[in-house]
DNA sequence: GGCCAGAGTGCATGCGTATTCATTGTTTGC
DNA sequence: GCAAACAATGAATACGCATGCACTCTGGCC
């Protein structure tokens, strides 16, 4: 202990805790012994007294998609430019949290941020009764007491089929992934429902089901369209940006199908990696700073003892966001349009 | 506490800790009571008397080179068999590392992993004194006491220049990340010293430097060579593969250069996404799960009493994948090559 | 039957810090 | 100049758990 500083411990951990009673000129000697010794507080220790760790639990499900690579990235910035930080959890894609959970709970973290498939209610009353807020990201458990922050999906699906129908699409495909997560689902039924609402007909809306992945979505594109096992529709629509960018190279490099002139393809999230050049997506995008401030909005780091928020649903709005996958329609091309190379 | 079980608190700590003397029918009845009542052990109170946490600090630098994305993911899953976690630090990349180690220092984690720029060693003597290991990742800090895993990069370079000298290049580009690690010159080095010693002239070796990312990659090597600004070159090494990956789209997109007709092009790390249909890129590839493993080998987290290993450098030697971004030579058609997709 | 070994348990203490309370020294107000 | 308010500090305690030590109880042994 730095109490060799010449002064008692008491008023060491008063040097380390702003806004304490301590004489200006103290703290300073103190800080400057510490400097000299290498001391640095245990926070751990202090913990257990204070009850906050600074450590927040994130719960990863699927790194393979770079939405949630950007996601863990902006939340760790801004975790540490606060003093906390990530303790990262990875969870197989589809897996259940509960077991996540129960190590979360071990390291007394402050709060919690799921990333990641289901979570059962019980776990989410654990980590509640103990003051744990949780937040899930981008999901929302239909009936849970957790709140959540999303894209509004239902409302970015229908961007994509408005933009579509702008374009001239009649017929349609959706590759989608995950089926137990609502995010997914979301998103086909804005799609479908403001398709619906224009005239198109069902039969005309196929389901790709794939692994929520660039390599599922290459995959299941191919299956249902090689050989001509299926008349190709005017657009595509990629519940996500990875799996639009796989289905994309599938189409194009193994069937030679040309895009947009063969097949219109939208995607979903504006990952950076849409934005190259061999894919130029037209995609909704999500405000992932938005949510991340809106996330931590919901935690209230700052206010330990507020008591939780529970079952708030926040979904913030997309935009859709022009490129090249999609022809512009006429009535657009007049002025620059955002995300637009040329 | 749950002491309530009937019994001490003892008794119910060591219920939790395998191996302790305790009565196996008592073990059960407190694990039981524990279920009932949702106790989890408070495991950083533990840490203050076992002085281990069962938390590894990840400090990270650059999470838009997708490769340490995978490394993340390794490092967590193997972590998390073996009842550990990650505590993520991000660092601008370039940036010190040193401030990250004062936080990381507060969290009393067990050992560091190190996948990021810079770190002096006077922090690397601050970990040692503490007992915490620390390994660098894929760098190494030369004359410094830390121990470090890599793939042999020197080497690996030298595969690369093989390559494109038995494809028959002679005037070669190389594109450049971070000057300051030593990741990227190893790579330089071994390539060129291979291409000298085959007799190119240094004059047909140009360095383009560029930010160690796609986007910085794809305008540095625009800005080579558009508007014929300097002739094309045979081959281009790229320094790593998401490098390679944006010099590629941006010559051919831009520029309406053939890859591998116009320029070959080889990569280094072979990460996943360079095996998408739009690149299939020949390329060198790490092999992050040895380095992992060696990584973890060398931290000893079974044997907190073990001195730390200081100084050790671990090369471990890559392999290269023939793709398709550089001519397979006539005389290595023969049997199907590892990584080539026909 | 008496002794001893050993298993199982409880008690007490320590880990590093925050915080309450009491104490001391200092300043303000009249 | 004196009382009262106040600022700064130290002593003591609590946080949740691991662990050394002492104690009890059981069974085995001669």
């Amino acid at each position: 202990m730095a109490a060799l500083a010449g002064v008692s411990q008491s008023v060491v951990s008063r040097a380390f805790t702003p806004g304490s009673r301590i004489a200006a000129e103290t703290r300073e000697a103190v800080l400057a012994a510490a400097r000299k010794l290498n001391y640095v507080p245990n926070s751990l220790a202090s913990s257990l007294t204070t009850k906050r760790t600074n450590i927040v639990a994130l719960i990863l499900g699927n790194l393979a998609n770079p939405f949630y690579v950007h996601v863990l990235d902006a939340f760790s910035r801004r975790m540490q430019n606060e003093g906390r930080q990530l303790l990262v959890f990875t969870v197989e894609p589809g897996a259940e949290s509960d077991e996540a959970i129960l190590h979360v709970l071990k390291y007394q973290v402050d709060s919690v941020i799921l990333t990641a498939a289901q979570l059962s209610t019980r776990m989410i009353s654990l980590c509640h009764d103990r003051g744990i807020p949780i937040v899930l990201f981008n999901r929302y458990i239909p009936g849970s007491d957790a709140s959540g922050v999303r894209c509004d999906n239902a409302a970015g699906g229908r961007l994509m089929a408005d933009a579509f129908l702008a374009a001239g699409a009649r017929t349609f495909a959706m590759i989608t992934g995950d089926p137990k997560g609502t995010t997914s689902a979301d998103r086909v039924r804005g799609f479908v429902d403001r398709l619906i609402e224009d005239g198109v007909r069902r039969q005309d809306i196929i389901e790709i089901a794939g692994q929520s992945s660039y390599e599922g979505a290459a995959s299941a594109a191919l299956e249902v369209f090689k050989d001509r096992g299926r008349p190709l529709p005017d657009a595509l629509f990629g519940i996500n940006d990875i799996m639009a960018m796989g289905a994309m190279d599938a189409l194009r490099h193994r069937l030679g199908i040309k895009i947009p002139d063969d097949l219109m393809v939208g995607g979903f999230d504006d990952i950076p990696e849409g934005r190259r050049l061999p894919y130029q997506l037209t995609t909704v995008r999500q405000p992932i700073n938005a949510m991340v401030d809106e996330t931590l909005n919901l935690l209230h780091l700052d206010e330990p003892d507020r008591p939780i928020d529970r079952g708030i649903d926040r979904p913030i709005s997309g935009r859709l966001i022009w490129r090249n996958t999609i022809p512009l329609p006429k009535h657009l091309r007049a002025g620059p349009i955002e995300g637009h190379p040329g």
